[in-house]
DNA sequence: AGCACGCCGACT
DNA sequence: GTCGGCGTGCTC
């Protein structure tokens, strides 16, 4: 009796069927639901559930580890609803639970970056607007107001109730009293992204024979599982369109695509080469959508209606359900570094996900990461090489100055210049052919550094251990890291001195001025990211230089990103030594790619282009391997000096940065977690040390610096040590596995 | 992430 | 005497 009422029990159990929900909250933990009746639910399927007093869309998950403890039945919320959208796709699920393990991230937050639209997955209110569809009727009273709404709504085109009332000055009242009456009729507005499907077929471009052979090896991939090929070809080498033929040998075979880009609000050049390729746009996905955009774009990657996407980082979560080809542009472009929220690298998780996902990937770059490069000696990855600038252009000569012995003149009102006598002349040269010049300073505003002749002080940003910038052409300080603005003072803050505040070192700014000064009858135009605004004011910026009505561009690495400029034949790099100070380990690579792609800004078309690059350092293997064009040679001494070094990515490195707005909250944890570090054999942990911005956005940083083997299981050693830290006082840990930033 | 609960300052 | 500040902790 006993027993048959337990096994009673026990059946009643098993009859309730429990779930485990994945919210899009920074929780480690999935949740366990009861299934109210005849719901069915299958992995990824999107709900709406109750957590406390709110209702949250999660997913369905399936996730291996499923043992653990789990609730009673009995304590379990019922999931409140089932949403008509498609399940999340098994291989974005497995790629989720890969980063959140990878990154030490809380799950919940990767699957917020997968579903950033909740609105887009509950069902919509279809919009609605109103037509007119008849003259007034008798006894409807003719009226001022109403006329007003008749004389807007004569086009017979549809409107939204408030975009009626607005155009025609009237209330909403008057407008819905003729909606009433019938004059005006309700019609649904379509909800569809609308986008016509890219023809692979649509003939754009011809292909040179180099490129006809790459293009063979990269259609070759398409449909053959998952494949790494790295796509290493100069600056006009004409990569796009070669791996344009991949995509369109993915669409043949009835395959979504997705292009991920650095940064894609700043390439309608290249949105215009897929055009003339494929017949059409493809769906975009960046950071300047709007919600609307976001939803509409979101829901035609999963039901299947866009078929290519291009896309900044984050379109790596994108619910594709039928995805067959990865490419990822310009792959060692540090903007594929995600540095806030969920610490990951992009490029690598891209390759993640073709690999989950069984489809090939291609990694395109001029400059080609180290990582990549020694992926591909040790055939993890294949290579495909485009060692041709297509058509006649030719590399552009690079050559230095030396600023030790040709250090820049006086400016003629006396003041101190920073363009050497000899990029001066070269600069007057091609001017006087009639052709454009671009003076290159990766460095935005006045002045980097603003202090007092009177007692030395230096303008210092109060939340951040930075300088503050001067940005003339505004009339402020500003600080690069927080944001924090200020008007320049007309007395040091300090000691008081009046007019005592000088300016120091140089910033596209001060060039511009030095620049007007010495080329007074040029056109000139200066460009930084305070400058350009948005995509549409880039477009017409970019147009500008494209057609000759400017004559001298300065600029900063905006400057730098894919556009062709055919009368650009000179580019004069003010500072090549800028980025090669402090302890950064890539900042020789990154170095020599940004500045490489810079060159490669010169003699794009028929006629060839020159390189000048000031230095005090001619001898750095960087500025060596920029004159000599020998980037392989530089990649192995780049890649011997890592090895020998211990560093990546012959080592893994994480950097662990401890932040509270108390520095004795961040010291009293720095020192316990100095005491608790894991120690093994292999593994280097140094630190804790102030991070180099010791002081951002008012919070004190202490950082530790962990080096590990390769076999080592970092992520479990970093999270048994960090897990049990208590984040009280405002206490914040960042883990960032592969750091880039070393600030 | 919200939101609720819980202990210390300026008000009706 | 209360209203409310946001620090801490929990949510299946």
């Amino acid at each position: 009796m006993c027993s048959h009422a337990q096994s009673g029990v026990a059946n009643k159990e098993a009859d309730i069927e429990r779930v485990r929900v994945l919210l899009p909250l920074p929780l480690e933990a999935i949740y366990d639901y009861a299934v109210p009746e005849g719901m069915v639910l299958e992995p990824g399927a999107i709900v709406e559930v109750p957590l406390g007093s709110r209702l949250l869309i999660g997913v369905v998950w399936d996730d291996a580890e499923a043992a653990g403890e789990s609730l009673p039945i009995s304590r379990l919320k019922p999931v409140h609803t089932r949403l008509p959208a498609a399940p999340l796709p098994q291989a974005l699920r497995r790629l989720i639970e890969w980063v959140a393990r990878y990154t030490l991230a809380p799950i919940g937050n990767v699957l917020r970056m997968a579903i950033p639209v909740s609105a887009a997955l509950r069902p919509e209110r279809p919009q609605r607007a109103l037509r007119r569809t008849s003259d007034l009727p008798e006894g409807l009273r003719e009226t001022p107001a109403r006329n007003r709404v008749l004389a807007v709504a004569a086009d017979g085109l549809a409107r939204t109730a408030s975009d009626m009332a607005r155009e025609a000055g009237v209330g909403p009242s008057v407008v819905k009293g003729l909606a009433d009456a019938g004059v005006l009729e309700w019609v649904e507005l379509p909800v569809h992204l609308a986008l016509a499907p890219p023809d692979p077929e649509q003939d754009g471009f011809s292909l040179g024979p180099a490129q006809q052979t790459a293009a063979d090896q990269l259609r070759s991939r398409i449909g053959q599982g998952f494949s790494a090929t790295l796509l290493d070809g100069v600056t006009g080498s004409g990569k796009t369109e070669v791996y344009f033929e991949a995509v369109a040998e993915a669409l043949r075979a009835g395959q979504q695509v997705l292009v991920l880009q650095p940064e894609i609000a700043l390439s309608s050049q290249w949105l215009a080469r897929f055009e003339a390729r494929f017949g059409t746009r493809p769906a975009e996905w960046h950071s300047e959508l709007t919600p609307a955009q976001r939803r509409l774009t979101w829901r035609a990657v999963a039901d299947g209606s866009a078929r290519v996407v291009v896309g900044a980082r984050s379109a790596l979560f994108l619910p594709f359900t039928e995805l067959g080809l990865i490419v990822v542009d310009e792959e060692h472009d540090p903007a594929y570094k995600q540095e806030e929220g969920v610490i990951y690298q992009a490029r690598d998780m891209a390759v993640l996900r073709a690999s989950l996902e069984q489809i090939p990937i291609v990694l395109a770059s001029a400059t080609p990461s180290l990582e990549s490069v020694l992926n591909v000696k040790v055939g993890k990855y294949d290579a495909v090489h485009l060692s041709l600038r297509h058509g006649s252009a030719e590399l552009p000569k690079v050559e230095t100055v030396d600023l030790r012995r040709d250090p820049p003149p006086r400016l003629p009102n006396g003041a101190r210049g920073w363009l050497s006598q000899t990029l001066r002349d070269r600069v007057q040269a091609t001017l006087e052919a009639g052709e454009q010049a671009l003076l290159f300073l990766n460095r935005r505003g006045y002045a980097p550094l603003t202090l007092c002749r009177a007692c030395g002080h230096r303008l210092q940003c109060p939340n951040c251990t930075t300088w503050l910038v001067e940005h003339r052409l505004t009339g402020r300080l500003q600080c690069h890291h927080c944001g924090h603005a200020s008007r320049l003072p007309s007395h040091c803050p300090s000691c008081e001195a009046e007019d005592s505040l000088a300016a120091c070192g140089p910033g596209v700014e001060r060039l511009d001025e030095e620049v007007a000064l010495l080329f007074p009858e040029a056109r000139r135009l200066l460009l930084s990211s305070d400058v350009l605004t948005g995509p549409a004011a880039t477009d017409e910026v970019m147009r500008r230089i494209r057609e000759r009505e400017v004559d001298l561009v300065v600029g900063t690495q905006i400057v730098a990103k894919g556009h062709h400029f055919p009368w650009l034949t000179l580019v004069g790099v003010v500072d090549a030594d800028l980025g090669l100070a402090g302890g950064d380990l890539r900042a020789g690579e990154r170095s020599f790619q940004l500045l490489h792609q810079v060159s490669g800004r010169a003699g794009r078309a028929e006629r060839p282009g020159q390189v000048l690059l000031q230095t005090y350092e001619p001898e750095h293997p960087v500025i060596h391997a920029l004159v000599a064009g020998d980037r392989d040679a530089f990649l192995e001494r780049e890649a011997d000096a890592r090895r020998q070094g211990s560093l990546p990515p012959f080592t893994r490195l994480a950097a662990l940065i401890l932040s509270a707005p108390d520095p004795t909250i961040v010291d009293t944890a720095a020192t316990a977690l100095a005491r608790s570090a894991p120690r093994a054999e292999g593994l280097q942990v140094l630190g804790p040390a102030p991070a180099p911005l010791a002081v951002l956005r008012g919070r004190h940083r202490r950082r530790f610096l962990i080096k590990a083997r390769r076999d080592l299981p970092l992520q479990t050693l970093l999270r048994d040590w960090v897990g049990p830290v208590p984040l009280r006082g405002g206490l914040r840990i960042q883990v960032d596995i592969d750091p880039y930033s070393f600030l």
